[in-house]
RNA sequence: GCCAUGGUGGCGGAACGGUAUACGCGCGCGACUCAAAAUCGCGUUCCCGCGAGGGAUUGAGGGUUCAAGUCCCUCCCAUGGCACCA
């Protein structure tokens, strides 16, 4: 009598032994065939691990798996990425300092990962919130610092009223706050950027040799944004002020008719001011007051209808001497290129809506794809991409990518010009006014100038005794001990700098960090034994061979984390460039197909699941959901085949054993041979397929033989690594000799090869098709030549009835698939 | 608007240009049971037909091919990202 699988005693047994006789302890100096992989590492946040977290990072821990039994010397490591804003909101609400409730939150997701059965060795784990990780934050910022890439600016910065904090252009999502939805608005402050814009091109160039989805490439590509075009001076009639105006398309300038500036423009300013004189002095300021007051979502709840004030100056086209009104509309953006546009509203379709709004000319100098050299009246008519220059004196004639560069070529020469790369990505700012997160290390001389905290006062530790409550100012500037500390250092008068740094820095190079943690030793640069990376270790085991993560963190953290390294190569520090050789991204779980949010309140625990059928059925059924790159809605009916064929697998591996049928041998070896691929392939669902399939087979067959049950346990083990190890130590009855030692569980077994010679059975079907309809099948023998087939085919009652009374024109034969016979 | 991805049974999803709907869920019928659950067996894309069989079918419509879910063109819908970016 054999007992029934118990998943959660069974489960709990080998977790326990796998720590006892650490079978998955890591020793990244030993390692022969480094393959380095990792998720982009969690949040630490009250809630549990959720489905999503399963998900992510159970079905990569399947996929290191089974590379470490092909061979691969895996590291796997976790972290938690533990400073933000989620925490500081929590010890607003609560008083709870977030040191404490991180720490609680990132040991019970420990016990999680554990329980989940993750091959992590957590003697590598890190945590950016601690000091013997955030003296590395700190570190990198003196780093850039040194090397002139983070430098001090006043400027007009995203304000989140709620949370009191400056945003990244990048973090504000529809004019609001990406965090927590709040309508963002403008204030100025003196903030910390580095200068990722001095990497732009290498940024766009490096994409060309990463295995990532082309999805993301071309997402990181439109980010970066490079734009070839030129600045072109105009001259304002009656004025000795001058325009300039950046332009992609000079080639259409014959056909300019008017200049449209944002209403803070230097120029419009200086009307309003009345700094220059202006009949529609009054107009201009009235417009550039309604639009500062103006949201970001009033503006798009307007659309394209276009809205301006006339400045009542002219500038001059040189080129055939026109004289262009000058406007201003909120269309045009003043931190955007040059806060001026040439409006050519026969090739552009915002300058066509404007110029129609306005009744200013329209004049074509692009001919339409049909021969069009009508008068452009609509808005389909305006033509952008294609076409061959007409009204355009010594352009015409020309099509238009030969014009654009002939009209650069002639602007320079004359001195009107000057051509110019813009791109679209901005410095990163990462100055934050929040408790939470690595101190910058700057002090301020009492003259207020900026001095980088000396490398041996690393870590520059974050105070504790501060209200978190939001002021408007750094929850810092509260902390007595923190100020007291920087004037014992520095002197009377000195003062440290307030702002923390933007958590996407910690995020930067974790994965060298990873590295380097060694045996739980936390060492400090203080008594100077420890590196941000250590050379060699960094030289073998970088880059990442494989990084997974949502296709969210496109163009933040992966362009912060690429340029982060660029940095730190051309300092010296590390031996590549790019940090991430190939990325995956995990599909989305939704729950009714919404994403899940504990705003939403559709959150989905996978505890009880857990509980119920065990790990290895909750890992295998979010394997067996879909494709891991596609993700999938959620529905819990489906657990109950995975449970079933758990049971059923249990059932008759344990069976008495019978020598394998021909069609049992042959199933094994496509089924090793599957299996393998789609793993490789990441395509977990039609591998467990495959299996099911297999066992289907033999439980028809009524039984297989010890040594294709043994194969199967190996095949399982990635995928379900308890039920796989207890099978396994049941086949082999190990003595007790043998039992626990390294060398017997079932993750140190070699992978199975499987014989190509066995793949094929010796008969097979072949479908017969009659003018491309299937019209039966035949059984044939392997060996059978292709005129034996052939005649059977014909032999076949319901094909006869088909070619009878007609002439066979064609036959084709695809050896093992089928027969088409074309009459 | 632009870019990307996708659209296949009641559902999740399979399918080197070669028998579309594998595998699983669900459902139906049967066995076991006093009964139910569990388990096992059979069936299950849709329409017509007692059946043999026939017809239709991969968002819509065209095309290439002996053969198209797959390749090409036009369009529709959904999701994600970006957006008055000059």
């Amino acid at each position: 009598m054999f007992h029934e699988y118990n998943p959660s005693s069974v489960e709990a047994k080998w977790q326990k032994l796998w720590e006892k006789e650490h079978v998955y302890d890591f020793d990244l100096a030993k390692a022969k065939d480094p393959y380095y992989m990792t998720v982009m590492f969690p949040y630490p946040s009250g809630a549990n691990l959720h489905v999503g977290h399963w998900f992510q990072y159970s079905i990569p821990d399947s996929y290191g798996r089974f590379l470490r039994m092909r061979g691969k010397d895996v590291f796997f490591p976790m972290g938690f990425d533990a400073f933000g804003l989620p925490a500081e909101n929590y010890a607003i609400k609560t008083g709870t300092p977030p040191a404490i409730s991180t720490k609680q939150n990132a040991d019970t997701m420990v016990d999680q990962f554990k329980r989940m059965g993750v091959m992590v060795d957590w003697k590598y784990s890190l945590n950016t919130s601690d000091p013997s990780y955030y003296l590395w934050t700190q570190w990198l910022f003196l780093e850039m610092h040194k090397h002139g890439l983070a430098y001090k600016k006043l400027g007009n910065v995203n304000w989140c009223p709620k949370d009191q904090t400056v945003l990244a252009n990048e973090q504000v999502w529809d004019g609001k706050c990406e965090r927590c939805g709040t309508e963002v608005t403008q204030k100025p402050l003196d903030q910390w950027y580095w200068k990722i814009t001095d990497y732009t091109q290498r940024l766009l160039d490096g994409l060309d040799d990463l295995d990532w989805p082309k999805k993301t490439k071309i997402m990181q590509r439109n980010w970066i944004g490079r734009k070839e075009g030129i600045d072109i001076t105009y001259a304002i009639k009656d004025s000795s002020e001058k325009i300039v105006c950046f332009t992609t398309r000079p080639d259409t300038n014959f056909g300019a008719t008017f200049i449209v500036i944002a209403p803070d423009h230097p120029f419009a300013k200086k009307i309003s001011a009345e700094e220059i004189p202006s009949a529609h002095q009054k107009e201009v300021k009235d417009y550039a007051v309604v639009t500062a007051k103006k949201t970001e979502m009033e503006r798009q709840a307007e659309g394209r209808k276009k809205t301006g004030a006339f400045t009542g100056y002219y500038a001059v086209n040189t080129l055939n001497n026109r004289e262009m009104p000058i406007w201003v509309s909120d269309f045009v953006l003043a931190n955007f290129g040059t806060g001026a546009v040439v409006g050519v509203p026969a090739h552009d379709l915002r300058d066509f809506e404007f110029a129609s709004a306005f009744e200013l000319p329209i004049i074509r100098v692009v001919v339409g794809p049909d021969g069009d050299t009508s008068p452009v009246t609509s808005v389909a008519q305006v033509q952008e991409e294609a076409g061959t220059m007409i009204n355009s004196d010594f352009l015409d004639g020309l099509p238009i990518l030969e014009a654009k560069e002939k009209m650069k070529d002639h602007m320079e020469k004359k001195g009107w010009g000057k051509r110019i790369v813009s791109f679209r990505l901005r410095d990163w700012l990462v100055s934050r006014q929040r408790y939470w997160g690595a101190p910058i290390p700057i002090v301020y001389d009492p003259e207020g100038n900026p001095h980088p905290v000396p490398e041996e006062h690393l870590p520059w530790l974050l105070p504790t005794d501060v209200e978190f409550k939001p002021t408007g100012k750094s929850p810092l500037t509260d902390s007595k001990e923190f100020i007291a500390r920087t004037e014992k250092i520095f002197g009377k008068g000195w003062t440290p700098e307030f702002d923390t740094m933007d958590t996407f820095v910690c995020s930067s190079f974790y994965y060298l960090r990873y590295l380097q943690q060694c045996h739980g030793e936390v060492r400090s640069s203080a008594t100077n034994h420890d590196t941000l990376i250590d050379k060699a270790m960094e030289k073998n085991w970088m880059p990442v061979d494989l990084y997974i993560g949502g296709p969210e963190h496109a163009c933040m953290h992966l362009i912060y984390a690429r340029f982060v390294m660029m940095a730190l190569h051309d300092q010296g520090v590390v031996s590549h460039d790019e940090p991430f050789k190939k990325l995956v991204h995990q599909g989305l779980i939704t729950n009714q197909g919404a994403k899940m949010s504990k705003s939403k309140g559709n959150v989905v625990s996978p505890d009880t699941f857990v509980e119920k059928y065990g790990s290895d059925a909750f890992r295998m059924f979010l394997m067996f959901m879909g494709p891991f790159e596609q993700g999938g809605d959620w529905s819990d009916t489906g657990i109950k085949g995975i449970v079933r064929f758990i049971d059923r697998l249990w059932k008759t591996l344990n069976a008495e054993k019978k020598p394998d049928s021909p069609d049992v041998k042959a199933a094994l070896h496509r089924t090793i041979k599957k299996v393998t691929e789609d793993i490789e392939a990441l395509h977990f669902n039609t591998a467990i397929s495959a299996l099911m399939e297999l066992l289907n087979l033999i439980e028809k067959e009524g039984g297989c033989s010890l040594e294709t049950s043994k194969i199967i346990s190996i095949l399982l083990a990635p995928l379900a690594p308890h039920l796989a190890e207890e099978l396994w130590q049941l086949l082999t009855k190990p003595t007790s000799q043998q039992a626990n030692k390294p060398t017997n569980f079932v993750i140190n077994q070699p992978w199975p090869t499987f014989d190509p010679s066995l793949l094929q059975s010796t008969t097979m079907t072949i479908a017969i098709q009659v003018n491309g309809k299937v019209r039966g099948d035949i059984v044939v023998d392997a060996t059978d030549s292709k005129e034996e087939i052939l005649t059977k085919a014909k032999e076949l009652e319901n094909v006869k009835k088909y070619l009878d009374g007609a002439t066979i024109k064609k036959e084709i034969y695809v050896p093992n698939r089928l027969i088409s016979f074309v009459v």
